[in-house]
DNA sequence: ACCTGAACACCGTTCAAGT
DNA sequence: ACCTGAACACCGTTCAAGT
């Protein structure tokens, strides 16, 4: 599915391996979470432990791989949701949702998301800066309707959509009420002065 | 401070070892977290590794060691706000405060809170399910004064105050506004109808 | 070019040997 | 009764040796 084409000059049995290498961390991440053991991953791509170091020299350059393309929908979804036919707080509300979902399909990953932001050298921080900036464009045009409160920022709705999509992550329990808290989370986003049914 | 008292029968070695133990461990975990190597507290302790286990067999039996004081300190809290006069959403919002400031106090702490919470064997499972239920309590009265939407339970009370303690530990820049995120949380658990200032 | 796996410096945990 | 540290099975990361 993913990187199908072989780059340019790329020998055939490298790109194989990048191949094998990418199904097998999505396999173990996907079941021990961001902090997999990287020899894992090597086992189970029956690849040396140097080749996966060679084609992904940090652990952030294989998740940065594994996880593009859905942080990239991410980003896009925001667009067109910026630009739907829907009440601004309704748009931010599905955003966060979908955000949180995703999140949540590694265990580790909002840790990984929120360290990442605040460091420029890894591969993760490009794109995971993207997916705030993309948040806050739909936090502020929310906030420009005037039914979400003026004094939070994309930072402040970064981490709060990161904290749920964790503690959602703790135990299973609090798993089935995330989108109650989500909602709860919207209610306290909600501007004071704003009506609300 | 902290058992002063030789336990009865206890060798006077074992004792000072006990003591020399939570004292590196206070320090160690204090850098590093919860999740701190245990062969750094014995070697800052000087004791031999096997020392460690033996007195603690388990790293939460460690934690909760260090931590029941400041637990039952939090329990203790949510009773005097029980009976103190004051507003029940105010004195709501305040445990809310002690409880991150505390949970902030060791990196890694909101996780080690959660799991253990999900796991009887835990040493740690008593204590931290006796807070829960001392802000269920606190909670409970908030929401017979109306003033605090009747949908959440200490278990959704107990996992957002984790929640906002995690990611306040995240970033420096997300530990300076946790005061206002607090606030945003509380403002989530009003009740809809409730009138606001 | 690329791959491999040994090597190094760490872990957590157990347990035989000492006092 | 208690202490010690070697032993075992793991890590992440690097790098000399191979093809």
């Amino acid at each position: 599915m993913r990187d199908e084409a072989a780059r340019p000059g790329q020998r055939a049995d490298a790109h194989r391996n990048r191949e094998r290498i990418l199904e097998a961390a999505a396999e173990v991440v996907g079941e021990d979470g961001t902090q997999a053991s990287l020899r894992d991953v090597a086992r189970k791509a029956g690849v040396g432990l140097g080749t996966l170091y060679r084609h992904f020299p940090t652990r952030d350059a294989l998740l940065e791989t594994l996880l593009r393309t859905g942080f990239d929908q991410l980003t896009d979804e925001a667009g067109r949701l910026l630009d739907a036919d829907l009440p601004r707080d309704r748009a931010l509300a599905d955003w966060l949702s979908a955000f949180t979902e995703r999140a949540g399909t590694f265990q580790g990953l909002p840790a990984s998301l929120m360290a990442t932001l605040g460091d420029p050298e890894s591969a993760l921080h490009a794109s995971c800066l993207a997916m705030r900036e993309a948040g806050g464009r739909l936090l502020r045009a929310a906030q420009e309707t005037g039914r979400i409160r003026p004094d939070v920022d994309g930072t402040d709705l970064f981490a709060l959509a990161n904290a749920l999509s964790w503690i959602a992550d703790q135990a299973p329990s609090i798993a089935a009420r995330r989108d109650r808290l989500l909602a709860l989370l919207m209610d306290g986003l909600a501007h004071p002065d704003a009506g609300r049914a």
